[in-house]
RNA sequence: GCCCCCAUGGUCUAGUGGUUAGGACGCCUGCCUUUCACGCAGGAGAUCGCCGGUUCGAGCCCGGCUGGGGGUACCA
């Protein structure tokens, strides 16, 4: 006998054999629940009667101790979920939007109005050293942190979880689940060929290689999507996955699996992008005998041109938006909005809000676009509910400059972002702008120098120099020249701030008082000649 | 190619058999006004992707089509 046929002899006294086992372990989960339940109704008839009082409204039928309802048992009530990034770039928003997603249902009523408080696992899927680094470790941990959604459990570094991994593994190699292989690409795009496209490619066991996962040639690995309902996939279009490399280090789809199966996981709430994978993790699962958690896949976030968010989108990563100066809590509302509403005429909410409102079921199917530019107009609304204490800290920590609170308390109703606070009202902390556009066309302009000189001498006889002070004297001088409001207020303006755009003019003079003012008006003056 | 998912104004959403299809962003007009904003009052913009079916009646249920998206790695 040839080594092929030997092969083949072997592979087919292993089939049987396999299915039987196969068979069984489907059936283990139910077992399982089955002794569990079991166990728990003995705890149930153990305990003393007023543990499980009677429903309200009493019952119809029966009165002696055994007819009671049976107790509700949910071995899954409480949830544990997780966010597992993979650390090969920044968070992205739509990694932010599944790790706030995944916090409001820790931090929710729970299933079915089980308000015992979830947890919320973080993990970090390195398994790809050649992409994983410290540094994107490091950023979407203080990009979480920024946000606020800290986590209960973790960081797990899935790298940590090796020789759980390797026992599993091996488990399932003793098992006959999966077996080595050393088809390598060309192998299966010429089984493909051979076989059709639609036949997923299912490798000749070899001494050694990578290890592929047993996938049955026939049904369908199906299941229960929170977001999507009923899903499922033919077995026969799934190649066999490579589960581990010849090294033995183990790939994603059967890390995550063990991973949230020893994290107990009960939910596992993450991008679209993964919903060709569940079957596969569904396979190892039933391989090993376990309970998969149930799943949920959120829908992408697009950018503009309709394509997955990434890079090129522009500010797509959490630490861009933080730099572009926008509130942490204003970017959990608006990105919590890209998927669910949770009302239907209002839009702001707070955290905690969002956690009691938030429902996995009801969360869209199809993808949404991120638009930033409602984005600047929720957090410029934010903005303006912060007290000025608040808001003055926030922007001495966002410009690194201090002694801001008289110019934030003019600006605050000019600004969307803490970006827009510098270039408005810099120039009352670091001296007017260069901008010889604007000093052309206002003080430059027919006038412009009388009407400013005229200013200053009204601005030096008020006294004392008050915003209303300031606004008589000055509204004082139109009256008197008959010139427009405009052109009286906009010489000044610019000789100030050297530019057009500023707080209210009254404010911003009254806040540099008069020396400071009146120097600045003179400097403009000689500027001007 | 193959597998899977999705479809309400430009964008995000509400609406699950009977509504003038609601709200928000953006856009336009007016008011306010010292620039820019904010605020206020209005307005334009949707044959609910298309076709067929079920029903007295469909954005809502069913089928097909089209379009879009995701996956298809010894990445995650």
């Amino acid at each position: 006998m040839d080594q092929h046929a030997a092969d083949r002899a072997r592979r087919e006294l292993l089939a049987e054999p396999r299915e039987i086992l196969l068979a069984v372990r489907r059936r283990l989960p139910h077992a399982r629940r089955l002794i569990e339940d079991l166990y728990r109704l003995g705890a149930y008839l153990d305990a003393p009667l007023d543990r499980f009082p009677e429903p309200a409204g009493g019952r119809d039928m029966g009165t002696d101790q055994h007819s009671r309802p049976f107790p509700r048992i949910k071995l899954r009530s409480i949830m544990r979920v997780r966010f597992a990034p993979s650390p090969t770039g920044a968070l992205h928003v739509g990694g932010a939007r599944a790790a706030l997603y995944n916090w409001l249902l820790a931090h929710g009523p729970g299933e079915e109005g089980d308000d015992t408080p979830g947890t919320f696992v973080l993990r970090i899927e390195d398994t790809d050293r050649e992409r994983s680094t410290e540094e994107n470790v490091a950023q979407i941990l203080d990009a979480l942190e920024w946000l606020g959604l800290q986590w209960d459990e973790g960081p797990i570094s899935q790298l940590g979880n090796t020789p759980r991994h390797q026992q599993a593994l091996q488990q399932l190699l003793d098992d006959g689940f999966a077996y080595h292989c050393n088809a390598n690409a060309d192998d299966v795009k010429a089984y493909k060929e051979k076989h059709g496209a639609e036949r997923g490619f299912r490798g000749e066991p070899d001494a050694d290689g990578a290890v592929r996962l047993h996938v049955p040639d026939e049904g369908r690995t199906s299941f229960e999507d929170a977001i999507r309902g009923e899903t499922s996939f033919p077995n026969a279009s799934m190649d066999d996955p490579v589960i581990a490399r010849a090294d033995g280090s183990v790939l994603y789809n059967f890390a995550v699996a063990i991973d949230d199966l020893d994290a107990k996981i009960t939910h596992v709430v993450r991008g679209e992008d993964h919903l060709s994978n569940t079957p596969k993790q569904l396979l190892v699962f039933e391989a090993l005998g376990e309970t998969p958690p149930k799943y949920a896949h959120l829908p992408l976030l697009h950018g503009p041109d309709g394509k997955k968010l990434s890079k090129r989108h522009g500010a797509a990563s959490v630490q861009e938006l933080r730099d572009a100066g926008y509130l942490p809590e204003a970017v959990n509302n608006y990105i919590a909005l890209l998927g669910t509403g949770f009302a239907a005429d209002e839009e702001f909410f707070t955290m905690a809000q969002m956690a009691e409102l938030f429902r996995l079921e009801r969360v869209s199917k199809s993808p949404a676009v991120f638009d930033e530019q409602k984005l600047r107009h929720m957090n410029g609304r934010y903005l303006r509910e912060l007290s000025l204490d608040e808001l003055t800290e926030r922007l001495e920590k966002f410009t690194g400059k201090s002694g801001l609170r008289g110019a934030v308390e003019i600006s605050r109703e000019k600004i969307q972002t803490l970006a827009d606070f510098w270039p408005l009202a810099g120039f009352l902390v670091d001296g007017p702008v260069d901008d010889p556009k604007a000093f052309q066309k206002v003080i430059g302009a027919e006038g412009g120098v009388q009407t400013l000189t005229a200013a200053r001498e009204a601005l030096a006889a008020t006294d004392p120099f008050t915003v209303e002070n300031i606004e008589a004297s000055l509204r004082e001088l139109v009256e008197s020249s008959g010139l427009k409001p405009g052109q009286v207020f906009q010489p000044v303006r610019v000789a100030i701030a050297g530019t057009t755009i500023s707080p209210g003019i009254f404010e911003s003079v009254a806040l540099l008082g008069k020396d400071r003012t009146l120097s600045l008006v003179d400097d403009a003056l000689i500027k001007a000649v």
